[in-house]
DNA sequence: AGAATAGTGTCTTTCAGACATTATGTT
DNA sequence: AACATAATGTCTGAAAGACACTATTCT
């Protein structure tokens, strides 16, 4: 590769941007970083970074996961958001980058990167009013927007769980993510009836008073026919 | 710009790839190019190049539409579709492409580019067997099913569809882009219950025997709900 | 007249939404 | 006992799939 004569196109930095989401406490969450260094520094901002020469551009997600929010490939779902590319979104230089969703369970306070000169989580309702660096806010708003839409027609709403959880539990992640209440008895039959959605284990768990929950754990099925849809 | 250290991030080609895809005959076709120059000479591939330093990605699609393809901004409905940045995929250098689906209805014959030494449209079925450059055949298959995807769920439908259609028309769409028979009555029922997904213009053509069909132009509406479903 | 295509109507099944009812725990 | 939550059952309306039937043209 090296020998390659690499004047003959135009240089672009590549970086990775993520849109890290979670279920806090019943809130809908997303991590982000507050800037350090000489550019922007003070502001908000989604935690990401360079890509290596060398390095998958999936690779250098987990690797921004790992190095700023200090959370493991094993954590997260991460999928492909899209890549922004306008020619003034960064100042200093021509970035394009290619923005990620990762959505997780329980993932833990995060610990601030060399870059960051902070990091906490966000209700992503009030993360959605902030003015973040560069062009953040829109990709923010599209992430989110992604990962609502994904809860209709796919079983992804299970990522956002432990191993194990009750059918409660996941209503709860449809109730955080979409701001709306869902009935639960119809909500319950409707997974249940989905073939492989969740597995029972046989087990319970008891968390308040009522009766205690059964526990499942994702199935195989990962596309939902037919969807469950937002707005009632 | 110019005036930033530009060695202190690792330098990559950004290029941006083509999925064209229309209906020629009733056939769910795609525009793929033979490569010229010196690289995988001979090699069928997806339309693409270079993006410029100061070029918006989007713009560079359509700019790569316009040269490579001789199809013009109103011509097709542009939508990215995903980024594909493994480091081995050009062996001459790092390449990020950014990749893109274009619909178009009654797109013409290509006129082949400079760097291109011929250009033609294929059927989708068998352009997914050929063995293209790069990893062109997995964009390629990616894009096909994100098409096929999305007329479940939106109105893309008609952007494969001149101005004025017929309901049949619109089934014909479906029909060839999910290479599946649907039933004329049960889907002339949908669309027109689905409120602005066409809107009639109270005229009728004849195209051949039978009873003549009534043409519609596009509604607002972009979204289905309930979506029609694939496999019956 | 017969064939072909466009468009409407009907029946059945599936499933979502609303909500009553039962089950099983805590306080 | 009162209450809270989990899970099941019932009723109704919307909509899809199958298909009969009508409408309008061409050969």
């Amino acid at each position: 590769m090296s020998a390659y004569d690499a004047s003959g196109y135009p240089p672009f930095a590549v970086t990775a941007d993520l849109v890290v989401l979670t279920i806090r406490a019943g809130v809908f969450s997303v991590l982000l970083v507050r800037r350090g260094g000489t550019h922007l520094p003070g502001r908000w901002a989604l935690p990401g970074g360079f890509t290596q020469v060398q390095e998958d551009i999936q690779d250098a997600a987990y690797r921004e996961l790992s190095e700023e929010c200090d959370i493991g490939r094993g954590d997260v779902v991460l999928e492909q958001l899209r890549t922004y590319g306008a020619p003034g979104r960064d100042k200093r230089m021509r970035v394009v980058t290619v923005a990620w969703i990762a959505l997780g369970a329980d993932l833990p306070e995060p610990t601030a990167g060399s870059d960051a000169a902070g990091a906490r989580w966000w209700p992503v309702t009030e993360a959605l009013d902030l003015d973040l660096a560069f062009d953040h806010r829109q990709i923010l708003a599209d992430g989110v927007e992604r990962a609502r839409a994904k809860l209709e027609y796919s079983t992804l709403a299970a990522a956002f769980l432990a191993e194990e959880f009750s059918i409660a539990q996941l209503r709860g992640v449809y109730e955080a993510v979409w701001g709306q209440r869902l009935d639960p008895s119809n909500f319950h039959r409707k997974v249940r009836r989905t073939s492989d959605f969740v597995v029972p284990l046989g087990r319970q768990v008891q968390t308040g008073p009522g009766r205690p929950a059964r526990l499942y754990r994702r199935g195989n099925v990962e596309v939902l026919h037919p969807p469950i849809r937002r707005e009632s």
